[in-house]
DNA sequence: AGAATTTACAACCATATGGTTGTATGTTAG
DNA sequence: CTAACATACAACCATATGGTTGTAAATTCT
């Protein structure tokens, strides 16, 4: 998920599809680029769970997952807590001496 | 900062650097790569933001960042939020019918 | 002073990534 | 039915990325 986050068109699409569901075309007239290159980065968004398709006729509606943001939300909270640990051994130190 | 965790060994000398601060050198011996790869990687992070460097005598001590961490955490709430805005307007969209 | 240690950095290599164009396939519109 | 449209996907290209080895500079140890 870090790593589909990491290109700036692609974070633009998962902001973009959370406010709204959109067609890959849609997305495609929205960025400096070809509409290939739009399609890979949605595949690229939704092999990661980030946004979903949802097949309407012709077309495919990408939506965002709101759900996969907070598991990279969780991820990064265990980081704070493993954080939050050093400060209590620090603590835990101090008081010691 | 997203590139930055994109990588595995990165973000383990991240979480690793978070509990207590460590060595170039001590980093590297807990990998299975060179060196100069392990190097590579701290270099990345400190210009990401997400560790410090702080000279000690011939090595430097590297420190993960809790700051930089919650930045994330702040980018990823605004995309929770801009979700919740969606939400809020089918409500009122279903509400007026 | 000289040897060993720790870091930095350059040069190089293989593969991944982000882009392109072209072609095929499924779906809607006339 | 045929034409147009939306998507998918392959092939290709340039650059980025993650790794290597080798060398140099700063610091500590004897």
């Amino acid at each position: 998920m870090f790593r589909a986050l990491a290109d700036a068109t692609r974070r633009d699409i998962v902001r973009r599809t959370l406010t709204e569901e959109a067609t890959v075309s849609q997305l495609a007239t929205a960025y400096e680029m070809s509409f290939a290159a739009v399609q890979k980065h949605v595949a690229v968004l939704e092999g990661a769970g980030l946004v979903t398709k949802h097949p309407k006729g012709r077309e495919r509606l990408v939506r965002g997952n709101p759900d996969a943001l907070r598991r990279i939300q969780q991820l990064l909270d265990a980081y704070e807590q493993i954080w939050r640990g050093r400060i209590a051994r620090l603590d835990a130190l101090l008081n010691e001496e």
